[in-house]
DNA sequence: AAATTTATAAACTTTTTATTTTACAAACTT
DNA sequence: AAGTTTGTAAAATAAAAAGTTTATAAATTT
């Protein structure tokens, strides 16, 4: 039982790899992507798509998908290094940066796809309530209808102003990071 | 091409269920708890579980497995009306507290673990440094993941007071509901 | 207390998502 | 410009998640 200290290292960084791994669903991305973000940060230096399918034991494809997927979520971005042809990636070290970056990303993309369907909805049942013979009772139903629509519609103003809260860092005024 | 606007009525409706069912993965939660909830929130009164199975083309099984996910999360109750068996189910009525229920209840769960996890390995890298025979390099790598350790702690903190933030509705001072 | 209704658990099936393989295109070396 | 290396796209396969069915338990009614 008294392994190689060198190897107990390598060990306990590998769980908190796993441990990152296992916590992105919470922030909303695989764990493929949780695995590489975790071992890009541990290495402490940017990481090629060869390295990472070495360390992952994927394929490089897998990797280049990965590692794009990241750069979109702004959770990582490619570097230059001078006499390395290869493309070297890099991981913010800020977890704080990390989680208002996914936080963020997620959010914009489910408001966005939202706001255009209640817009949708919404000129779609202003055109039935203008251009059919309703009765009273169908009338009323359309107009609660498309007051939810404006609710909705509101509710996502809402989100949009809670992303913007974070992404300028406001919310670090209010919970400030210890 | 002129249907009866019941008909479309009803088509409208169903539009807004699965756009919320989409939605629920960026909520941290599956398509059917989104199906469910839009389900019962446009039905503005509580259901029962084979009135969800009959909306849903699910099985009734489901319905109970889904439901009961969704009293966990703190997005549905269930509720009794005197003379009626069959258990009924209501959902959150109010967007704003279904977004922070889902918010708290994800992270929470996350957060939990992930504490759980570092005050482990924060005790392991203490009982290497204290019981084991390092050289000079290895004791250093082991501080590095022990500050590591700490510096998680203070993250997985962090968030908790941000849960906080939202679940005290301090968040609605800062970020206005419109 | 037998019959019926309701809810849950466990095993199985289907569907969806993640990953790998194969093929190809672009950039770089010699 | 022929041969490599690198990166991406599309199709095929494998793994994971969601959903269904069957069986059983608990509560309720007659």
């Amino acid at each position: 039982m008294d392994e190689q200290p060198l190897e107990r290292i390598k060990q306990v960084e590998e769980q908190f790899v796993e441990k990152i791994a296992d916590n992105m669903h919470t922030y909303g991305v695989s764990a493929t992507v949780g695995r590489v973000l975790g071992i890009i940060y541990m290495n402490r230096r940017p990481m090629t798509l060869d390295e990472l399918s070495q360390e992952t034991g994927m394929s490089k494809t897998r990797m280049s998908q990965v590692v794009r997927e990241m750069v979109d979520l702004n959770i990582a971005e490619k570097v230059f290094e001078k006499g390395i042809r290869k493309d070297l990636y890099n991981v913010e070290q800020d977890y704080y940066q990390t989680f208002v970056s996914l936080f963020t990303s997620n959010w914009r993309k489910t408001i966005q796809k939202n706001k255009m369907f209640e817009k949708k909805m919404s000129a779609e049942l202003k055109f039935m309530l203008e251009n059919e013979a309703l009765d009273e009772e169908m009338e009323q139903k359309m107009n609660i209808l498309l007051k939810e629509t404006k609710e909705w519609l509101d509710y996502y103003q809402w989100l949009a102003q809670l992303v913007e809260f974070f992404d300028s860092g406001e919310i670090f005024k209010h919970v400030p990071k210890p």
